[in-house]
DNA sequence: GCGACAG
DNA sequence: ATCTTGTCGC
């Protein structure tokens, strides 16, 4: 990754933050540009991303998931250098561009899902929401633990769920995407609604993460290893 | 002050 | 997150 961001389109508009100061009041504006509203149009493609950190390099691996068929139907892996070190809260910072040069061209009616959160974050805004604004692209967060907010256990079948309340805010759900098995965390990310996006995490599940999520965690790291590290 | 804390 | 295959248990 080079220079972060200077080649996007939205330099200008959204200068990247150089410090932990200037991220929270980049996330403090991502948050107030998020949109929670019914997807334009009925989605074909859930698009999963996630990125495998090697010793100098990472890699970002993308997968798109055809809901029709139920089925993966092709997947990419681009290579990047991780410019910050993770730290809660400032996610999106060491994961953002490299998975914001890896979105480039995605087919019409696609809808990104990414392992991390949208809205359920304590200033209501994480990777999800930072790479939905910022592409204009409807984005969800699908994480696996909460950073915030508390929620009730649902129940145990698969395709249950519960709110996740923060601040007096429904920020997210807690997902039982496969039964008996922990519940993810859900949250919208950018320009879908709650409601679409369980129903969309939950479609796409065979196992406890989505279908598209586990592929492209699953190819960026077999490149990563095929590239030693 | 201490613990918790997406990946 | 990552080091790491098979194995134990429901």
């Amino acid at each position: 990754m080079s220079k972060e961001g200077e080649h996007h389109h939205w330099r200008g508009r959204w200068a990247w933050p150089h410090s932990w100061e200037e991220a929270e009041g980049f996330l403090k504006r991502i948050a107030m540009e998020v949109r929670e509203e019914p997807l334009p149009w009925a989605p074909h493609w859930l698009v999963g991303v996630d990125v495998a950190y090697g010793v100098t390099r990472a890699f970002a691996g993308v997968a798109a998931y055809d809901l029709e068929k139920a089925s993966v139907a092709a997947s990419w892996v681009v290579p990047g250098v991780p410019p910050w070190p993770y730290r809660p809260g400032f996610f999106f910072l060491r994961e953002a561009p490299l998975v914001l040069a890896a979105l480039k061209g995605l087919p019409k009616r696609s809808v990104v899902v990414l392992h991390g959160h949208g809205r359920a974050h304590p200033l209501r805004a994480g990777l999800a929401s930072v790479v939905g604004v910022l592409l204009e692209l409807p984005t969800i967060g699908c994480a696996g633990s909460l950073l915030c907010g508390e929620a009730t256990e649902p129940g145990a079948a698969a395709g249950s769920w519960s709110p996740i309340w923060w601040e007096k805010r429904r920020v997210g759900a807690w997902v039982r995407t496969k039964a008996g098995v922990k519940p993810v965390v859900v949250s919208v990310g950018h320009g879908i609604r709650l409601q679409e996006a369980v129903h969309l995490v939950s479609t796409a599940s065979v196992y406890r993460l989505p279908q598209p999520l586990r592929e492209a965690d699953r190819l960026a790291r077999q490149v990563m290893r095929s590239c030693g590290g």
